[in-house]
DNA sequence: CTGAATCCCAATCGATACTG
DNA sequence: CAGTATCGATTGGGATTCAG
């Protein structure tokens, strides 16, 4: 059965909520990026995760996976055009963590 | 020891992440409601998720609950101003769910 | 290097029943 | 009306191991 939703916002949930997912979007949204690197971008996540999430994010069409089948392996990950509408989103979102850090004294530790 | 995050988006996906939380809040933007309404508002939310997520809300500072101690009950929850410093996230979430809505055939049953 | 597969624990959640 | 209590089911997620 088709799920329903009550409220746009539940949808957009649905998508992008989630641990990891958003946090991953984030970091595509600079640019392309390898498997190894959005690793090494994400500290905590584990490669089960990682996994796991960028298939589901390829799953509903939000990035982009290159395999250049060289050895060693060499992956490309990318936003799609989909993806990229969610620019605003992944903005918002960034900007909100920035001023709330500053309020709140949490420091942000970038890799 | 206090949590550190290495991206402003994972501090954002921290506090109004999960399932429920920025749908009660996108509701809360649009003024004040009681439980009973924010319940209906909220299909296929139990009551047990209802009632901690509220009271996650109010403990991060991002909801006020102001109980009108009458009988029977009247319990009224409300944005505070960091709740509200919020509304471009909850914005920019509500627009992209319904351009998503559109483009994938989905559709919206508002209650 | 980029994963897939397995095991296992902890947190999460829904349903239901109950209370002031 | 606005919750709380309890229980059982489901899920998320880490650690580890292995493969192409």
């Amino acid at each position: 059965m088709p799920k329903s939703y009550s409220c746009p916002v539940e949808l957009t949930v649905d998508v992008v909520g989630g641990r990891w997912r958003t946090v991953l979007l984030a970091h595509l949204k600079e640019g392309v990026h390898r498997y190894g690197e959005l690793r090494r971008l994400t500290p905590g996540i584990s490669e089960k995760m990682l996994s796991q999430r960028l298939r589901e994010l390829e799953a509903d069409g939000l990035i982009s996976r290159k395999d250049l089948g060289t050895v060693p392996p060499h992956v490309e990950y990318d936003l799609t055009d989909e993806g990229r509408s969610l620019t605003p989103v992944l903005q918002a979102l960034y900007d909100w963590g920035v001023a709330r850090a500053e309020r709140t004294g949490v420091s942000i530790d970038v890799p």
